[in-house]
DNA sequence: TTTGACGTTTACGTTAACGTAAACTATAGT
DNA sequence: ACTATAGTTTACGTTAACGTAAACGTCAAA
């Protein structure tokens, strides 16, 4: 377990987003760095973190439901009950990414047919150039 | 072609939204409807663009990325820098879409853990309760 | 004919996710 | 001692994507 600790500029640097967004992601119970004196202190598990959040915002999304899916991986509470309430959120967000899944390979198959109908074009121009 | 028409309370109760909704879409350009009188008649193109973009939603796009993509399906101009032009765009796209695909796969997988650990869990309680 | 269902425009309100600026502290280098 | 660099808090500003409400038109059914 690396014990090394980042500023608030390093992992902002790093990700390419500001410290303000970090200070918000905090503010919003994202994050919860040390602090030695005022100073955020970030650790590995902060930086994981974060990133967690950030390949969320990738998927669309919102901080809200990168939360909650950030801490379904937690151990989180033991009792029956909440784990089965965790079954049932990680299924029901199994189908969202189920659907996306699908979504976005459609719209790839979309760009790749688009985009031979581009080259198709070009190539007809070239080759009336060359006439 | 079926020439059926839709109103716009058709259209937001099949797909979920509301009426304010796709005023909002025509509003930003998304939507061009035609008009008899002041009512709004949607044809079966317009009902295609309308899924377009909420299936745009889903993948995390803003409005704008899904009327770029929608642009890019349409016929468009023909000079060759215009096709170049979209040749770049369809890239960009395409690289965005794998870095989701990638994201959302690894979501997946996680959820899978999870959902193993939460099942072991549960299986463990259940032995403990009938020892 | 009046009521209801459906449509319209106009315009202000709201939430999320930050940006931006002010005013301040701490510390390392010259 | 002075300055640069990096950090802090507080607070108001901004944009996207609608929600909500007001005030009105239209047309068929009771």
């Amino acid at each position: 377990m690396s014990d090394r600790v980042y500023s608030i500029s390093d992992l902002a640097s790093e990700f390419d987003i500001t410290p303000r967004t970090i200070r918000f992601y905090e503010e919003k119970g994202l994050l919860a760095p040390a602090r030695q004196g005022q100073k955020r202190l970030f650790s590995h598990t902060d930086r994981v973190r974060l990133a967690l959040i950030l390949r969320g915002k990738r998927c669309g999304l919102s901080l809200e439901e990168s939360r909650d899916i950030i801490d379904m991986y937690e151990p989180g509470q033991n009792n029956a009950e909440q784990l089965h309430s965790l079954l049932g959120k990680i299924e029901e967000r199994r189908a969202i990414i189920t659907t996306q899944l699908t979504d976005l390979n459609e719209m790839m198959q979309e760009l790749d047919a688009v985009q031979a109908r581009c080259q198709a074009a070009l190539q007809t121009m070239q080759e009336e150039a060359t006439s």
